[in-house]
RNA sequence: GAGGGGGUAGCUCAGCUGGAUUAGAGCAGCAGCCUUCUAAGCUGCGGGUCGCGGGUUCGAGUCCCGCCCUCCUCACCA
């Protein structure tokens, strides 16, 4: 008998398959098998309790019928799984030390995972959106969540064998440029990019624009008006624009640069500055779009919330009054550029959750519009995620005062690690303590971000972001690295001294194999609703389950049999490799030691 | 008003399409554990009428109905 890779779905097959042998069920039975709680067994079939009653049948009895139908076909090894019926009629199925070592042997490392995970996507052509950031001043912790949640939903989605493009959609053609080239005209800054407060001077007189058009209607007019001759290619606007696209990207690639976020390509707004007239014809003829007091817009009166006779009116814009483009025209002239040239077959947007409204009518639009001009609409996923709240419980952006920037975040907890890893190992020489530092801090970051639900507002909070104890990053990665430790104590490579590794025994032992077999589950429902936090609730687990086996089951004891050293090399191996793949996956790196 | 989040331990949060007489982590608190593989760790203790009220059934934090609280969005910002 093969090693099952995923023994759930072996189950879950084998029981359908008997199913119509027994009286009281019928192939169309549902096992419903679910992990179980490890105090009773790894796995659990509940459908039966449904299914007798249906049948009108003992559910016991029918469980018992089912469970004997399984053993005569013979197809369940129970050397490896052992079954019974239990509690009001569950079928339980506790896998042996037996199996678990076998798994363990047989799904050794990163290749094995990955060839498993492909078939999910199975090289589809994918194209993500993020971080995309709209504004030209210095990033902030509000650009902090689509930045992470960002890179791990396109390591998730590439993992699983897509054909992925990262695409950074930044917003450098809306009515912000206006404020801002307004805001220059008006105090006579003369802007330098190569200027090294460039930076700063823009974000001053963003705000100061933003303030008046705020305070005055006019002014945002004027401002609207500004973005209009940009627009329609002004050359003082183009060339004012071009100069502060320039200081911005430059800022915002110093952020990514911190995190290891790389785009495939950047096309933003602007890029699409020639294609929204198509976009405004096209939707003509097909009947989509209409005017509205003086707009371009979309009615759907499928839907009450958008339709024309709701009594709140939400008309999709496409085209403001002023001629001008915004962020509706500009995103459907993406989504035809995406499906036409880069033939993507889906399409992930990350962004606020705020922006919801818009989405849902820009995918309704969209697919309106393909399917009445007879083209192949790609599958369409909002990856929406819950903004960061200040101390006064409000989102950070709109809090009076500077929110802080996302440089000091990062030297903040990279000063923290540096710290930390000095005191822990003052021994390790000054520059790999910065790296290791830079690398740790960073981490803890990202994780209080990917560790919690997507969709969750969480309050900003320095001493949360800089944890490094309990359920953080720096605990992960010290998992990791003790297991190295081990390796290098015992002078062997990861992996290796596996031969003649005898059956798993210890209690500790057992319950961390059973955790690392749960590292395909893990991924599944990560990947299910594209929410990183359920692989770190995995790892997290996972961890904890090696740290209660490192504790009690020593490895390079000298005293230890061999073929027992070797067992326990062999978790450690996989331990190891599954904590660096799972954190990699959340585009943490992993270090040696710390 | 419409739509969407959220309400679970003092705090921050898990709890997947309802499942097993004790609803889980982490932090904070208390008590232990380093001459032995990294103590950024491990072990134990205390702490919860899962917002409220009904209902569905063998079984509800999870599903249905009603209500309360809170946050976000709602015509030319993105």
């Amino acid at each position: 008998m093969p090693v099952w890779f995923n023994p759930a779905r072996e189950l879950d097959a084998l029981l359908r398959k008997v199913a119509p042998q027994v009286a009281g069920l019928d192939s169309h039975f549902d096992p419903e098998l679910r992990p179980s709680d490890p105090r009773h067994a790894d796995f659990q079939a509940n459908g039966v309790l449904a299914a007798a009653k249906r049948a009108k049948q003992n559910p016991r009895a029918l469980a018992t019928s089912l469970l004997e139908a399984v053993r005569a076909s013979g197809e369940l090894d129970e050397t490896l799984i052992v079954a019974e019926v239990a509690g009001p009629g569950f079928i339980n199925f506790k896998l042996t030390p037996i199996a678990l070592g076998a798994w363990l042997k047989e799904y050794r490392d990163e290749s094995k995972w990955r060839a498993g995970a492909a078939k999910i996507m199975g090289g589809k052509k994918v194209v993500i959106d993020y971080p995309s950031p709209n504004t030209a001043k210095q990033m902030h912790v509000g650009h902090l969540r689509p930045i992470v949640i960002g890179e791990a939903v396109a390591r998730l989605i590439e993992f699983c064998g897509a054909e992925l493009i990262r695409d950074n959609h930044i917003g450098d053609w809306g009515t912000n440029f206006g404020i801002l080239i307004l805001a220059i005209r008006r105090s006579g800054f003369k802007l330098d990019a190569k200027s090294p407060t460039a930076l700063e001077d823009l974000e001053r007189l963003y705000k100061e624009g933003s303030l008046q058009t705020k305070a005055d209607p006019a002014a945002l007019d004027a401002a609207r008006a500004e973005l209009a001759k940009l627009q329609t290619g002004d050359a003082e606007n183009l060339k004012l624009w071009e100069e502060i696209v320039q200081v911005s990207n430059a800022a915002c690639q110093r952020i990514y640069d911190q995190f290891g976020l790389k785009s495939d390509v950047i096309l933003g707004e602007s890029f699409y500055r020639d294609k929204v007239n198509q976009v405004y014809t096209e939707l003509q003829k097909c009947g989509l779009a209409e005017e509205s007091e003086g707009a371009l817009v979309v009615w759907d009166d499928e839907e009450p919330r958008f339709s024309r006779h709701a009594e709140t009116k939400m008309p999709f814009i496409v085209r403001k009054k002023d001629g001008s483009s915004n962020y509706a025209s500009t995103d459907l002239a993406t989504l035809l550029y995406r499906a036409e040239h880069f033939k993507a077959e889906e399409i992930v947007y990350v962004t606020d959750g705020r922006q919801q409204d818009h989405f849902h009518q820009l995918f309704r639009t969209g697919t309106r519009w393909f399917n009445l001009s007879q083209r192949k609409l790609p599958r369409l996923r909002h990856v929406w995620f819950g903004t960061i709240l200040g101390e006064d419980g409000k989102a950070i952006k709109t809090k009076s005062g500077d929110p802080v920037r996302l440089q000091s975040l990062i030297d903040e907890a990279t000063e923290r690690a540096y710290a930390a890893v000095t005191e822990k190992s003052p021994e390790f020489p000054e520059l790999e303590r910065r790296m290791i530092a830079q690398k740790v801090g960073v981490a803890a970051l990202r994780y209080v971000d990917l560790a919690s639900n997507r969709t969750m507002d969480y309050s900003f909070s320095w001493s949360k972001l800089l944890a490094f104890e309990g359920n953080t990053a720096p605990y992960l990665m010290y998992a990791a690295v003790r297991v190295r430790s081990i390796f290098r104590k015992s002078g062997i490579a990861l992996g290796q001294g596996e031969e003649g590794a005898s059956d798993l025994e210890t209690p500790e032992e057992i319950s961390l194999a059973r955790k690392l077999l749960g590292f395909t589950a893990a991924l599944d429902s990560a990947l299910e609703d594209l929410r990183p936090h359920h692989l770190c609730t995995y790892l997290h687990e996972l961890a904890a389950a090696y740290g209660t086996f490192y504790a009690v089951n020593s490895v390079n004891d000298p005293t230890l049999p061999a073929a027992t050293k070797a067992r326990r090399l062999m978790l450690c191996a996989r331990t190891c490799s599954i904590l660096e793949t799972g954190l990699r996956l959340l585009a943490i790196e992993p270090v040696e030691r710390m």
